[in-house]
DNA sequence: CAATCGATGATCT
DNA sequence: GATCATCGATTGG
């Protein structure tokens, strides 16, 4: 046996996808998530995520009614990966979840850094809070605009069977949102300290 | 510690 | 022209 066949074996099948984000988002908690980007491996086990529902969530990229060049992806088949820019700095991380032609995503938030932290490192410019934020922790898997609706496990990422969450796991509102932060739609593992510092509740 | 602030550019109105 | 699913630096207690 290889260890392509074993890789293969463990790999989250599109059925996992083909759920509610929610679901999705809390079931995600304690897979592992690799990058092979510029013949580096990096790798991380999933401790904090967010789900983002269609146009019954304001919160969310899909709120507004129709198709747009950057959401259409969270249209899309579950499995691919939705990467996105913002504050001029930083790209977010999410996997698209629910069935062709429902939107849905979940936002991986945090890891807890496994393989390649000397990778990790180089591109993050410093020793600590490698993967600890959403912006971090794609800088850290060096994750851009190239991964953007790519099926996982086709390129350079791919989610991986896991073990259980060691704590329990909390839910709470989403972080950094003028719109929908009430939903409890955070999911993360309660005492890893690789959960990011958030500020939480900054915004009424 | 906590609270605040500027950077920086793609996307949408 | 305004907004932004953020981050790191700086300021203040």
């Amino acid at each position: 046996m290889e260890y392509s066949d074993l890789d293969d074996a463990a790999l989250l099948p599109p059925s996992f996808y083909e759920r509610g984000a929610a679901c999705v988002a809390r079931a995600l908690l304690g897979a592992v998530l690799v990058s092979t980007a510029e013949g580096a491996i990096t790798a991380g086990r999933i401790v904090e995520t967010e789900a983002y529902l269609g146009s019954d969530d304001p919160g969310s990229h899909a709120a507004t009614k129709g198709i747009t060049e950057r959401n259409s992806v969270m249209y899309g088949p579950a499995g691919c990966t939705y990467v996105y820019f913002t504050y001029g700095a930083h790209y977010m991380l999410n996997v698209v979840t629910d069935t062709e032609g429902v939107a849905g995503a979940v936002l991986i938030r945090a890891l807890e850094p496994l393989v390649g932290q000397e990778t990790m490192v180089r591109r993050r410019g410093r020793e600590t809070s490698l993967t600890d934020g959403p912006g971090k922790l794609a800088q850290a898997l060096g994750v851009d605009l190239d991964d953007n609706g790519v099926r996982l496990g086709s390129g350079r990422l791919a989610i991986y069977e896991g073990t259980k969450p060691v704590g329990p796991i909390e839910r709470s509102g989403r972080i950094g949102l003028s719109a929908g932060h009430d939903l409890q739609l955070r999911f993360y593992e309660n005492g890893s300290k690789y959960v990011s510092k958030a500020r939480i509740g900054r915004r009424l």
